[in-house]
DNA sequence: TCGTCGATCATCT
DNA sequence: GATGATCGACGAG
């Protein structure tokens, strides 16, 4: 029933998550004002999504889909609503939401959060008990170590309510407040303005490089 | 406040 | 053997 589907997209109300088959750079900016929730260890912790970066499939130099399924990115060629996760230099995870048709390996990556629950439990994962909040989550690696996001997440279902990785819906962000720019740390296709953030929040990883 | 640099290791070539 | 979608520490201005 695809017609009916599409009427219910049109009708989004805050209390939806972003259609799964929209395309990647338009989901990339729908994904700003969802809550992102881990429950681990027993603790529920979230935080309101405030920036992202879309990374294409096979047409994306970027992409770690670039050059085809490997090990480490198969769940980006799974089907959309999954999580990928990655470890970045050996050290960080980091956690993508995976977008498109299974075999397209399109994702979106998380890059920064706005605390909302379990604070005093991510500033001890982060052992950060005393200082500014926003040194938490901003950065793809800090909120998964905040969220106590780890490989072992790879593949979780996003979209499920009994995950204990997932997205739940919490404020619809109108697109003037959602700034484009480029994406950061990264050394091919770099002139793609695929990162979105929202524009004044304090919580995004690094200040504005707008072109 | 900003820029630089080393850590660290799974993955890829 | 080289690379990298990062982070934290440290020093300069």
């Amino acid at each position: 029933m695809p017609n009916r589907n599409r009427k219910i997209e049109q009708r989004s109300s805050p209390t939806l998550l972003p259609d799964l088959r929209l395309a990647t750079l338009v989901f990339a900016q729908k994904l700003i004002g969802c809550r992102l929730v881990a429950l681990h260890q027993g603790m529920r912790c979230s935080g309101m999504i405030v920036e992202t970066e879309a990374y294409l499939g096979s047409e994306d130099e970027a992409s770690h889909a670039y050059r085809g399924v490997t090990t480490r990115n198969a769940a980006m060629f799974g089907p959309p609503g999954r999580a990928y996760v990655y470890l970045s230099y050996g050290v960080h995870c980091c956690v993508n939401v995976v977008t498109e048709s299974a075999g397209v390996g399109a994702a979106v990556l998380i890059r920064a959060l706005e605390p909302l629950e379990g604070v005093a439990e991510m500033r001890g994962r982060r052992n950060r008990h005393s200082g500014p909040v926003q040194i938490l989550t901003s950065g793809p690696g800090r909120l998964c170590s905040a969220l106590g996001i780890t490989l072992a997440d790879n593949g979780a279902e996003l979209y499920s309510a009994e995950s204990t990785l997932r997205l739940e819906p919490c404020l619809e962000i109108p697109a003037h407040r959602i700034t484009a720019t480029t994406r950061i740390g990264i050394s091919r296709a770099t002139e793609k303005p695929w990162r979105f953030c929202l524009s004044d929040s304090r919580f995004i990883s690094v200040r504005s490089r707008q072109r």
